[in-house]
DNA sequence: GCACTAATGTTAACTACTTGACAATCTAAT
DNA sequence: ATTAGATTGTCAAGTAGTTAACATTAGTGC
């Protein structure tokens, strides 16, 4: 088989996935799947630095310093420094922040569950174990090409 | 489940996929793999317009439009028109541009071969089925949903 | 304590896309 | 045949990312 038609049928499916969590976060809380992958990463770190940050999302540190300014406008997000520590600076949500990620992370979630729904419909646990395995596998090879 | 789980899971897959398939591309080719993507498309068609072909790549007919420049300096794309039909332009790959093309995918092609493989090794025809599958069914429920 | 090195956050310049507007051209209805 | 409507390709302006360079700060070895 064509090795090359499984990243064809990937990149499409995460296509339709992220473009329709786009349009639906767009028409429900006015945020774009990007500005939503940034609020719901922040929270699930503690305080991160921006650039801890800009490695969770696979960003540029630059990219996450450009984009802080639209956020705290927002009131979404609280950039501040550490008392004693003049280099780093840890971000979290506000309050404000908090409620709209959990707001929209749970729509979200509910709208996805019925999209993914549907009679003979595949066991997304198993398929996200599968998926993961090649991750591993893919990446364990190059890893082992690179040091030949 | 959390079915937002999945949808990070295939994200960081198609990342890994994409970004890999970059690197060997750059390296080999000189050759990103967005570019790899356009000459690829174009090739699996026949002499089609930019506009048909943007909608292929999944991208606006103006990007396609600004980056017509970048593969017909190189030779690797000719633009011409219909006889008869003086609104739509038709592209097609030179031979130069065939060349690549072909080259390119084989070699991807070959590398990703092998970076798949791997002993207990997961059914790829399988997998790329169920994708499919799940990508149907969203669609699918997508429609029914925005019917309603 | 000081010098070196490494890491951080910001900026500037660039790239590749987007949307919206536009003139030009084709198609179809009457 | 004419006109109204779609479609095409391109341009301008805007967005979100990139890399490279930079000053600043923190940590390390001696």
């Amino acid at each position: 088989m064509n090795s090359s038609r499984i990243t064809f049928t990937l990149n499409e499916l995460v296509y339709v996935l992220n473009s329709t969590a786009d349009r639906m976060l767009r028409a429900n809380f006015e945020l774009t799947y990007s500005q939503f992958l940034f609020l719901v990463t922040l929270m699930s770190q503690n305080k991160p630095t921006p650039s801890y940050l800009a490695e969770c999302l696979g960003v540029s540190r630059a990219a996450v310093s450009q984009r802080l300014s639209w956020f705290q406008e927002r009131s979404l997000v609280k950039v501040s420094r550490v008392s004693g520590n003049e280099k780093n600076l840890s971000l979290e949500l506000t309050r404000k922040g908090e409620l709209l990620t959990n707001q929209s992370a749970d729509f979200l979630e509910k709208e996805f569950r019925i999209l993914f729904d549907g009679r003979g419909s595949v066991d997304l646990e198993k398929l996200d174990k599968t998926l993961t395995q090649v991750k591993t596998q893919l990446i364990k090879n190059m890893e082992s090409r690179n040091a030949a």
